[in-house]
DNA sequence: AGCTAAAGTGAACAACGTAAACATAGAGAT
DNA sequence: ATCTCTATGTTTACGTTGTTCACTTTAGCT
């Protein structure tokens, strides 16, 4: 995990990797055919490790919207945190195939969107609409486009503010 | 150009560019200090021209919401009809110097979310989300994570459905 | 023509992903 | 205890990349 740490955001390589595990480069290829693979094994625990973080988000911040706005941030929050290894699971040359991906992010994104829109049509575009949001400033933050700021997180995702017809704190206090 | 167009969305390597110029690699050091000048060079060139497609854009559209709206499509489609390009112009390793850009894109987002928000800083936050949202889409399906459809862009990209509150297509017939 | 500055060249280096051939260690069966 | 198979590792080597260095060529000016 060393080479996919520290703050450079720069994509590790392969032969990095096996140095940080003490094994020479070719010693990989027993294991996976090939870099890509590698990196998709990465990504894997990646994504495992984001839904993780942000299931956990999602309920200390009490559910419905609240938590739903706190699934983005966290999302952000971990871009910023692992600039590589984020990278890495979205950067991929193709997609991670679904059956692969053991996505409690993507059901989380779901539900929350299901629940904040009465029409699931429209429930589905909402969907992609959070999703493009958090990975928008993920992705200008990384590269330095928005300032990586976390009241700017904060502000940027405010479901109040971003989806006012959705009705959201009301649900709170009924 | 030739190495920065097709649709295989890799980053052109410096000795490709300069096989395609005729040229032997090392001539480019007499131009571009180090591979990351390059880039910038060829960004600044991409930023340049999304930036004048997104005002012709614009334009067509007739300006005010329904021209903002069309500005983010064709943010979203430039992405998609240079894979390559677009991820040069943003996944520089360092942001290009606000000097160094012609911003005209920047310009016009930041005049169509003042004419949208009556207040100057919720003027400043539309600004930075509908630039995440447009970005967003457009990384998502260069990654495949979403799949890269024209209907899907209007969809989501519908100023009216994005920001109910700021009064859209009600100012084109008064 | 001759000088100078700009532009291009080829050879070489370290690092990368990868392939091929060879080495070793440990488990199970005899 | 030995033999054998399989999993895992190593060394060497190839082609590609960004980059440096020492030269050569070209163009423009007087």
């Amino acid at each position: 995990m060393n080479a996919l740490e520290g703050p450079d955001g720069k994509a590790p390589s392969l032969r990095e990797l096996a140095r940080d595990v003490g094994v020479s480069p070719t010693a990989v290829y027993r294991h996976f055919p090939d870099k890509q693979a590698l990196d998709k094994a990465l990504a894997r625990e990646g994504l495992k490790l984001l839904g993780s973080e942000q299931s956990a988000a999602a309920k200390k911040a009490g559910g419905g919207a609240a938590g739903f706005a706190e699934t983005g941030r966290t999302y952000v929050r971990f871009a910023l945190a692992h600039p590589a290894l984020f990278r890495l699971m979205f950067t991929q040359g193709r997609p991670i195939e679904d059956s692969d991906v053991p996505d409690e992010a993507r059901a989380l994104l779901i539900a929350n969107t299901r629940a904040l829109a009465g029409n699931p049509e429209r429930a589905e575009t909402l969907a992609l609409q959070a999703w493009s949001i958090a990975h928008g400033i993920a992705m200008l933050m990384l590269d330095g486009r928005i300032p990586a700021d976390d009241s700017l997180i904060e502000r940027m995702l405010d479901t109040d503010n971003l989806f006012p017809d959705q009705g959201s704190s009301s649900e709170e206090s009924p």
